[in-house]
DNA sequence: ATATGTGAATTGATTCACAGCG
DNA sequence: CGCTGTGAATCAATTCACATAT
């Protein structure tokens, strides 16, 4: 496999969206035309993305949605379920807890954490919380993969090495701090705080163009 | 002024962040090798970066932090306050409601909208929550610049577009979709779901790089 | 006919090496 | 002498054109 752009890695997040939006809509076939118009990219982009990873398309007649996403669900790793802690019961945390179709996106929420001794034991969005001394025994308990780390900046580097340490691959990072990336850990960017300044600065610099960056809110 | 690579404003925002940092701790002076450092890329990337915009710093001596803070602010167009709005109260909406420091950060919650009469009128971090058809006369009597739009998936592009009637400008988009924008708004995305989809295909791919994308959550 | 898949061309971003200035 | 600022070179990503398959 040749290095896939993080680029590409984003669209295909996107296309998959979209399909699960025309099956949903009971469309069977579509085109890279059709995939492109509704991603926002060229038709181009669309069929060099997926050509990283194999031919999933019929020359003359396009693709099979159902197909597709099947396809694209395997490429992501949505084809098997992880599972995922919140680490921070803020508000934040507390709203995340309480999202809806995080199941449906392949996510389980199996536990919560928060180092304030106020909020352990409260239940938030069917779990409890937990102390974060209890995070290596549960993570192993129940195989955690991914943290969606809603802690404060001050306290987001302790804690991702603890997740490190107890073994969590992958982190969602809610806090507006660069992360130092443990060895074998994963890190993307979910800050809000930073895309509200990439608003300011194409509104400040009148560049009222299309969308921008990428992660998650 | 040339194109700016959107990757340069991400990376601006981070430089900024690390000279408030800096200066909280008292640090006057610095050098592109200590931002490049803390920011996780180059040295070269950060003077190419500084270089679209000016020259800020002292060959031989490298930079000051309070100066080169003040530049970065007013690159980003942070140094003029920016009218922001909620847009869908539900817990998400909550939890950014109450969220501290985005004064600091030199965005001014000026309101809460909701479709739903059942939260109009509820108070929220200080807030009332409006009716969706207050948001033409809202946006105007409050200079509203900014909306953080954190409706469901399938009420975001109705909401971007009354949102653009009403004359806001800028938009950070929490939803799952990719949302048309309307001509002179500028969308930024924050949509964790993706971010946590990303996590999943390098957990998968079992590439246990550095950090990915961008935006917020 | 029609729309995919892909090597080649182009564009853009990052890296480099060093000139320039304190 | 040290570190910035920047043109040139390298590397990566996107765009294109068309051969290919149905």
């Amino acid at each position: 496999m040749p290095h896939i752009p993080s680029a590409t890695v984003s669209r295909l997040v996107t296309y998959l969206r979209i399909l699960t939006e025309l099956r949903e809509r009971g469309v069977e076939r579509t085109a890279s035309d059709d995939l492109a118009r509704d991603a926002h990219v060229s038709a181009f982009q669309v069929r060099k993305d997926l050509a990283y990873f194999g031919r999933f398309g019929t020359r003359g007649a396009g693709y099979v949605v159902e197909t597709l996403q099947d396809e694209l669900r395997r490429i992501l790793g949505l084809d098997r379920p992880w599972n995922a802690a919140i680490v921070g019961m803020g508000r934040l945390g507390g709203a995340l807890a309480d999202y809806p179709n995080m199941d449906a996106y392949g996510f389980s929420l199996r536990a919560a954490f928060d180092s304030d001794p106020a909020k352990v034991g409260s239940a938030v969005g069917g779990l409890t919380v937990q102390p974060m001394s209890d995070l290596a025994e549960t993570a192993k308990r129940e195989s955690l993969d991914i943290a969606l780390l809603t802690v404060p900046a001050e306290a987001a580097q302790t804690a991702t090495e603890a997740l490190a340490a107890a073994g969590v691959r992958g982190i969602l990072n809610f806090a507006p701090v660069v992360l130092d990336a443990p060895s074998g850990v994963h890190v993307e960017s979910a800050d809000f705080l930073a895309g509200l300044t990439r608003v300011s600065y194409y509104l400040h610099a009148n560049l009222a163009e299309h969308d921008g960056a990428s992660v998650a809110g």
